[in-house]
DNA sequence: TCCCCCTTTGACCGATTCGGTCATTTTCTT
DNA sequence: AAGAAAATGACCGAATCGGTCAAAGGGGGA
């Protein structure tokens, strides 16, 4: 990539991104347009292909940008102290609604990359993948899991938390108008009950 | 369309259903290409024509096709002296699994409709969107919705179960070599979870 | 004011893919 | 054997794709 993207107001830098995580996030490599991108983006097709070359090149960028990116989010809103289980999921959230205020479709782009199939798409982010959820699953070691009463799986616990989560992400994301700050206020209200319910 | 298509062979008539389905489900109305779903079914992309007319033709089809196949399912799994919350629940699963035994992506497919955005699809499908959510609405209000204990929303609960179910079957399907069966097992563990600690 | 150079544009390219057609072949029925 | 119905797949024009490039725009130094 050309490093004068770096260059340029932030806030064009931030449009372009933006645009271009969306609509991979949303099509996947193959079938995200960069027709669509540039005009989401507000710029010429000719610029993007200035600073990032081919689609390629600005496929593995975003994802080690994206990917930069979540890991300071990460570690800035987690507490390596916090044993509380559902305390650390909370903490991931936050860490995740932060970025979405930024790039709303950071998580759902690299989500995306992790499945994506398309060989150009994983040879140029095959390097980099030094996965995020290595890092989740550390964190989330520290839980001191008998607090869990009886007939509370809390690997069952986990995947519903997992997908409930990402379910009402998509459902803010799918109502326009995308609210960083309203799902996380709701998710927390999720958490808690299960939490509620998971303890003695 | 041309009612002949009814005369074909059972089997090649599912073969065509099904691959139908998984290009819409997977693909979106505008995405899923009619050469992928002739080269799936094993057809020629001249017969599919022959007897639909047209993609959207095809799509309409699918749509109205599916919503009297799940709806029938519905009904024949479903118990309207049940008021157990989690065993009504447990009835829709069984009869989406069922559905799912013949035609692996119904479910995600009619998801899908609901959410179609293309004039033309939408167009296709306006007519008979009778929604099944009404229908699954109206049998969920025979729940008993007492048994809840203090501090588990029964609404909250409700969203995580929709969203939960629909992680994990994505997750099978994502899998290879989907079994409805194997997944509606998982599934039933997750509702007997919540079931055991939602109630006193 | 003029010039230089970097940024930015968008019309354009060849390749591919799309939905849809149709002359032709294969299969079935009698 | 013959006629009808089922089935094929090469082919069509249109649209879309990733990528190129000559030219326009614009800001700063002399």
């Amino acid at each position: 990539m050309n490093e004068k993207f770096f260059d340029l107001k932030k806030e064009k830098q931030d449009r372009i991104i933006s645009a271009a995580m969306k609509h991979f996030a949303l099509n996947g490599f193959l079938h995200a347009s960069t027709d669509d991108i540039v005009k989401d983006a507000g710029i010429s097709k000719g610029l993007l292909f200035h600073y990032f070359g081919s689609k390629v090149g600005l496929y593995g960028f975003l994802y080690d940008y994206s990917m930069r990116f979540m890991t300071i989010e990460l570690s800035s809103y987690t507490n390596k102290e916090e044993t509380d289980y559902f305390e650390i999921i909370k903490q991931i959230l936050t860490s995740r609604v932060d970025a979405m205020r930024q790039f709303p479709y950071v998580q759902l782009f690299l989500e995306r990359a992790e499945e994506e199939e398309v060989p150009e798409a994983i040879a140029a982010v095959h390097e980099k993948r030094m996965s995020l959820e290595e890092q989740v699953g550390t964190i989330l070691e520290q839980a001191d899991i008998t607090r869990f009463k009886a007939g509370a799986d809390y690997v069952i616990t986990g995947h519903i938390l997992d997908y409930s989560l990402r379910g009402l992400m998509l459902e803010h994301i799918k109502t326009g108008a995308f609210s960083p700050e309203r799902y996380g206020a709701e998710a927390v209200r999720y958490i808690d009950m299960l939490k509620r319910l998971s303890y003695n």
